[in-house]
DNA sequence: GTACATTGAGACCTGTTGGGCATCGGTGCT
DNA sequence: AGCACCGATGCCCAACAGGTCTCAATGTAC
């Protein structure tokens, strides 16, 4: 059975007449009585049944009419809506991030911003190192990743949509709380608390390779096991904690904690969006490249990427997750 | 487009290779791909993309696959559905029935046995003359008809279930009450309601021939527009009315009017049901005609068509509607 | 009732096209 | 570098969709 079959039925069942019915099918009478035989042959069903002047629909073949309609319809559907696909209208986007590291702020405004103009094109999350990244990148899994290392690559192209200074987390009372400033010496005598390494790998690894480089070995307190609670952790003085200077915003209500920058570390927080060069000719990905530069453009205005190390501290803090 | 270029598509989509491919559908390499080729210049949509070893579906594409699978399955349900129908396990029949004047508790004995047996056969009822009725049998519009009259068609089948007295309603305390048993001559100086002669024309022009032949004429008051409104006219005392002897129902509880049974009418009333003998031979009207006779020999058996006249009145009647 | 018009089916022919075979250029794996 | 495997392409053939003509059946008009 082809679509062929199903057209010319329902034509014939409309017009109840295998003249007219060829004629609005642009074919003669005789290929279409033997395509109506074939078919009503092919699945063992009588469709039609002679009726005065012409023919009329059988019981089974008027449910089948309805089924052929939706068939046909269907099939419509489905080309247009490979074209609207191809052209970028429809279609779904999968973006992978790194969790907590990047400022989850600017990728919902990405995704806000492109579903507002895109309503019909769906973004899917996936939750990602930065290692997994790459190569989901240059698999195709994934459109864009989002997170705090850009690959050397030439043919992947990153965008950074702003930096921070990664600092300390330390309880309110602690001897260090007093400087504004703290140094990566400062730290020698210390217990850290660090979050799990397999959340960002690369991240955990440069922070102790720059503290190592000053000489100083850190003491390191069993790695948490839950991230959410190492700001109480902290905060009851069961150690510090490295953290980036932009909130989360979730733990600042407790107030027990306090951030402060480290100047001599030499390791930001980077968050970095990038895609295929490939992408930018993708009618899907198009949008969303443009967002993305726009999120960028809007942030170089507000705060020109705080570069000035040393500036004034904050306790707006969040740890390193 | 064809049936086929969507089942080479998901077959080519599922495998992500041609050759494989073409080894489950029975074809070689060569006009699979050229089929898709085919494919993808209609919809003016790339398809498949290199990867590797073999192809991958393109954005589009993934989602052209899922529509195609639709498709397909739709395609088959559609055929098997019409198998169905035509093994009469799906479909559906219309009766048409005379509204009121037939023991409508038998129709739905009838409707409510084929529901059980056949469920996925659905049941339309049309309200219809008997006149119309004989009509729409003829035309095929309905399948079975449910009413007074059988026509003498030799290509009709019918099916007396039961039979009814036709007697006269009349008001408890009217002076004919007292008698037992009444006779058209009693009529003669009373009122008789009448309902709309266009219900049932014909029931209707019996009664009056009936009537008209023992030499009595008969006075009429004005049609009744709302036929609901019979039993109360009468028990009101506006005049007699023609009735059932089996009861609707509906209008015993109010208890002020009474029926006694016509010795001499002639005319009785008669549940029949008729089918278009070649509808014997249809798979979905078989179980419905099985249905028929099951209950008119449940019928036989529990009271066997009550042929004595002027046995025990009854109370119980109801208005000819 | 007869003559006529119209219907769908069937025989026959033709042109298109789906399918097979062989080959080619390209690509990933060893 | 060699090899195996991939999809694309040219060429051929056979199947079949479609056209023309005809026919038997069935309504319809007179």
């Amino acid at each position: 059975m082809e679509l062929r079959h199903l057209r010319y039925f329902v034509a014939v069942a409309d017009e109840e007449n295998f003249h007219r019915a060829a004629e609005k099918l642009h074919v003669s009478q005789s290929p279409l009585s033997r395509q109506m035989q074939q078919l009503e042959d092919e699945i063992g069903v009588d469709l039609f049944e002679p009726s005065g002047r012409g023919v009329k629909l059988t019981g089974p073949g008027r449910m089948f009419l309805e089924r052929a309609k939706a068939i046909l319809s269907a099939a419509d559907a489905a080309v247009e809506e490979a074209r609207e696909a191809r052209d970028g209208r429809i279609g779904t986007i999968t973006i992978g991030f790194e969790p907590g590291s990047a400022f989850l702020g600017s990728l919902s405004t990405i995704v806000a911003l492109l579903r507002k103009r895109q309503p019909r094109v769906g973004v899917k999350l996936l939750s990602m190192t930065s290692t997994e990244q790459q190569e989901a990148l240059q698999a195709g899994e994934i459109a864009l990743a989002y997170g705090n290392y850009a690959p050397e690559d030439a043919s992947i192209r990153s965008v950074v949509l702003s930096r921070t200074r990664i600092g300390i987390l330390l309880p309110r009372d602690h001897r260090l709380a007093r400087k504004k400033q703290l140094e990566v010496s400062d730290l020698s005598d210390e217990t850290m608390l660090m979050d799990p390494r397999k959340g960002h790998p690369r991240l955990h690894d440069d922070i102790i390779a720059a503290v190592r480089a000053h000489g100083v070995v850190l003491r390191m307190a069993p790695e948490i096991v839950d991230p959410e609670a190492l700001w109480t952790l902290v905060s009851s003085g069961l150690g510090l904690s490295f953290a980036a200077e932009k909130p989360a915003g979730l733990f600042l209500q407790l107030g027990s904690a306090v951030w402060r920058p480290l100047s001599d570390l030499g390791v930001e927080l980077r968050d970095i969006v990038m895609w295929r060069l490939d992408a930018e000719r993708s009618p899907l990905l198009r949008p969303l490249i443009e967002v993305v530069k726009e999120v960028r453009a809007r942030l170089k205005r507000t705060g020109p990427a705080r570069k000035r190390r040393g500036a004034t501290p904050t306790t707006e803090a969040r740890p390193l997750r």
